[in-house]
DNA sequence: CCCTGATTCGC
DNA sequence: GCGAATCAGG
Protein backbone atom coordinates (compact mmCIF):
# COMPACT_ATOMS: atom_id res chain seq x y z
CA UNK A 1 0.00 0.00 0.00
CA UNK A 2 1.25 3.44 -0.81
CA UNK A 3 0.30 6.81 0.55
CA UNK A 4 -2.38 8.01 -1.79
CA UNK A 5 -4.04 11.39 -1.46
CA UNK A 6 -7.01 9.97 0.33
CA UNK A 7 -5.02 7.91 2.72
CA UNK A 8 -2.88 10.88 3.64
CA UNK A 9 -5.96 13.01 4.09
CA UNK A 10 -7.53 10.37 6.28
CA UNK A 11 -4.32 10.13 8.21
CA UNK A 12 -4.30 13.87 8.81
CA UNK A 13 -7.90 13.88 9.87
CA UNK A 14 -7.61 10.97 12.25
CA UNK A 15 -4.39 12.31 13.70
CA UNK A 16 -6.02 15.69 14.21
CA UNK A 17 -8.93 13.92 15.88
CA UNK A 18 -6.52 12.60 18.41
CA UNK A 19 -6.47 8.97 17.46
CA UNK A 20 -3.37 7.06 18.34
CA UNK A 21 -1.01 5.92 15.67
CA UNK A 22 -2.00 2.31 16.09
CA UNK A 23 -5.65 3.18 15.84
CA UNK A 24 -5.05 5.12 12.68
CA UNK A 25 -3.04 2.26 11.29
CA UNK A 26 -5.94 -0.07 11.94
CA UNK A 27 -8.31 2.41 10.33
CA UNK A 28 -6.21 2.76 7.23
CA UNK A 29 -5.77 -0.95 6.93
CA UNK A 30 -3.73 -2.41 4.16
CA UNK A 31 -1.11 -3.77 6.48
CA UNK A 32 -0.05 -0.34 7.64
CA UNK A 33 1.72 -0.44 10.94
CA UNK A 34 1.68 2.21 13.60
CA UNK A 35 5.33 2.80 12.85
CA UNK A 36 4.42 3.60 9.30
CA UNK A 37 1.79 6.03 10.51
CA UNK A 38 4.14 7.71 12.93
CA UNK A 39 6.81 7.91 10.32
CA UNK A 40 4.41 9.49 7.86
CA UNK A 41 3.11 11.87 10.48
CA UNK A 42 6.63 13.03 11.12
CA UNK A 43 7.41 13.43 7.48
CA UNK A 44 4.27 15.47 7.06
CA UNK A 45 5.49 17.63 9.87
CA UNK A 46 2.38 17.36 11.98
CA UNK A 47 3.80 15.71 15.02
CA UNK A 48 3.63 17.18 18.46
CA UNK A 49 -0.10 17.01 18.68
CA UNK A 50 -0.90 17.50 22.33
CA UNK A 51 2.08 18.54 24.32
CA UNK A 52 5.24 20.07 23.03
CA UNK A 53 8.18 17.77 22.79
CA UNK A 54 10.41 19.72 25.13
CA UNK A 55 11.92 16.52 26.37
CA UNK A 56 15.30 17.90 25.35
CA UNK A 57 17.75 15.24 26.56
CA UNK A 58 18.92 13.98 23.18
CA UNK A 59 18.99 10.24 23.16
CA UNK A 60 22.47 8.95 22.69
CA UNK A 61 22.70 7.52 19.24
CA UNK A 62 22.12 3.88 19.42
CA UNK A 63 24.86 1.72 18.00
CA UNK A 64 22.44 0.48 15.43
CA UNK A 65 22.83 -2.25 12.87
CA UNK A 66 24.14 -4.90 15.17
CA UNK A 67 26.09 -7.01 12.78
CA UNK A 68 25.82 -9.73 15.30
CA UNK A 69 22.54 -10.32 17.16
CA UNK A 70 24.33 -11.44 20.27
CA UNK A 71 26.06 -8.10 20.39
CA UNK A 72 22.97 -6.66 22.00
CA UNK A 73 22.74 -9.36 24.61
CA UNK A 74 25.18 -8.08 27.10
CA UNK A 75 24.50 -4.66 28.39
CA UNK A 76 25.28 -3.89 31.97
CA UNK A 77 22.25 -2.50 33.67
CA UNK A 78 23.91 -1.87 36.97
CA UNK A 79 25.74 -3.49 39.77
CA UNK A 80 23.31 -5.76 41.53
CA UNK A 81 25.64 -6.16 44.45
CA UNK A 82 25.58 -2.47 45.16
CA UNK A 83 21.84 -2.49 45.30
CA UNK A 84 21.73 -5.47 47.59
CA UNK A 85 19.51 -3.92 50.17
CA UNK A 86 17.73 -6.79 51.80
CA UNK A 87 14.17 -6.46 50.73
CA UNK A 88 11.42 -7.84 52.89
CA UNK A 89 9.87 -10.86 51.30
CA UNK A 90 6.82 -10.22 49.24
CA UNK A 91 5.00 -12.42 51.69
CA UNK A 92 5.83 -10.20 54.60
CA UNK A 93 5.15 -7.10 52.58
CA UNK A 94 1.66 -8.28 51.84
CA UNK A 95 0.96 -8.81 55.51
CA UNK A 96 -1.78 -6.63 56.90
CA UNK A 97 -0.74 -3.80 59.09
CA UNK A 98 -1.02 -5.57 62.38
CA UNK A 99 -1.05 -3.18 65.23
CA UNK A 100 1.87 -4.92 66.84
CA UNK A 101 3.82 -5.24 63.66
CA UNK A 102 7.20 -3.82 64.48
CA UNK A 103 9.66 -2.78 61.90
CA UNK A 104 10.93 -5.95 60.36
CA UNK A 105 14.51 -4.85 60.73
CA UNK A 106 14.13 -4.59 64.46
CA UNK A 107 12.89 -8.12 64.75
CA UNK A 108 15.05 -9.76 62.16
CA UNK A 109 18.26 -8.15 63.15
CA UNK A 110 20.04 -11.48 63.02
CA UNK A 111 19.68 -12.18 59.31
CA UNK A 112 21.61 -15.34 58.71
CA UNK A 113 22.40 -17.21 55.57
CA UNK A 114 21.29 -20.76 55.14
CA UNK A 115 24.79 -21.81 56.05
CA UNK A 116 24.54 -20.24 59.47
CA UNK A 117 21.02 -21.36 60.15
CA UNK A 118 20.77 -23.65 63.18
CA UNK A 119 18.10 -25.79 64.71
CA UNK A 120 17.10 -23.19 67.25
CA UNK A 121 16.91 -20.35 64.76
CA UNK A 122 13.93 -18.81 63.01
CA UNK A 123 13.64 -19.96 59.42
CA UNK A 124 11.49 -17.08 58.26
CA UNK A 125 12.74 -16.14 54.81
CA UNK A 126 13.84 -12.61 54.18
CA UNK A 127 14.31 -11.36 50.69
CA UNK A 128 14.23 -13.16 47.42
CA UNK A 129 15.43 -16.74 47.24
CA UNK A 130 17.93 -16.91 44.47
CA UNK A 131 19.37 -13.53 45.24
CA UNK A 132 22.60 -13.57 47.10
CA UNK A 133 21.19 -11.33 49.79
CA UNK A 134 18.58 -13.89 50.67
CA UNK A 135 18.62 -14.51 54.41
CA UNK A 136 16.63 -16.07 57.17
CA UNK A 137 15.40 -14.30 60.24
CA UNK A 138 17.71 -16.25 62.51
CA UNK A 139 16.23 -14.97 65.71
CA UNK A 140 16.15 -17.49 68.56
CA UNK A 141 13.28 -19.89 68.11
CA UNK A 142 11.91 -22.76 70.06
CA UNK A 143 13.59 -25.86 68.65
CA UNK A 144 10.16 -27.38 68.14
CA UNK A 145 9.01 -24.59 65.86
CA UNK A 146 10.53 -23.27 62.68
CA UNK A 147 9.97 -19.61 63.52
CA UNK A 148 10.61 -17.16 66.27
CA UNK A 149 7.67 -15.88 68.28
CA UNK A 150 7.04 -12.96 66.06
CA UNK A 151 7.11 -14.90 62.82
CA UNK A 152 5.13 -17.74 64.34
CA UNK A 153 2.42 -15.25 65.00
CA UNK A 154 2.50 -14.36 61.34
CA UNK A 155 2.70 -17.87 60.03
CA UNK A 156 -0.04 -19.23 62.19
CA UNK A 157 -2.34 -16.28 62.02
CA UNK A 158 -5.89 -17.65 61.97
CA UNK A 159 -7.27 -17.62 58.45
CA UNK A 160 -10.47 -16.01 59.56
CA UNK A 161 -8.49 -13.28 61.16
CA UNK A 162 -6.29 -12.88 58.14
CA UNK A 163 -9.21 -12.82 55.79
CA UNK A 164 -10.93 -10.20 57.82
CA UNK A 165 -7.82 -8.07 57.92
CA UNK A 166 -7.12 -8.42 54.25
CA UNK A 167 -10.68 -7.53 53.37
CA UNK A 168 -10.22 -4.19 55.01
C1' DC B 1 3.22 -6.79 29.47
C1' DC B 2 0.22 -3.70 27.51
C1' DC B 3 0.43 0.72 25.35
C1' DT B 4 2.09 5.69 23.62
C1' DG B 5 4.91 8.85 20.33
C1' DA B 6 9.95 9.88 18.85
C1' DT B 7 14.01 8.82 16.44
C1' DT B 8 17.40 6.68 13.61
C1' DC B 9 18.89 4.88 9.43
C1' DG B 10 19.13 0.80 6.03
C1' DC B 11 16.58 0.24 2.28
C1' DG C 1 10.27 8.64 1.16
C1' DC C 2 9.43 4.61 3.71
C1' DG C 3 9.00 2.00 7.97
C1' DA C 4 11.23 -1.63 11.21
C1' DA C 5 13.75 -1.39 15.14
C1' DT C 6 14.45 0.76 19.03
C1' DC C 7 14.09 4.19 22.29
C1' DA C 8 11.88 6.50 26.55
C1' DG C 9 7.93 6.78 29.01
C1' DG C 10 2.78 5.88 30.93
Amino acid sequence: MNWTEERVELLKKLWADGLSASQIAAELGGGVTRNAVIGKVHRLGLSGRVKAVASAAPRPRKPRAPSHPSATLYRVQGNAALAAVPAPSAEVDRMPEVAVRPRLEAVSCERVTIMDLRECMCRWPIGDPGRDDFRFCGTRADPATPYCNYHSAMAYQPTTDRRRRNAA
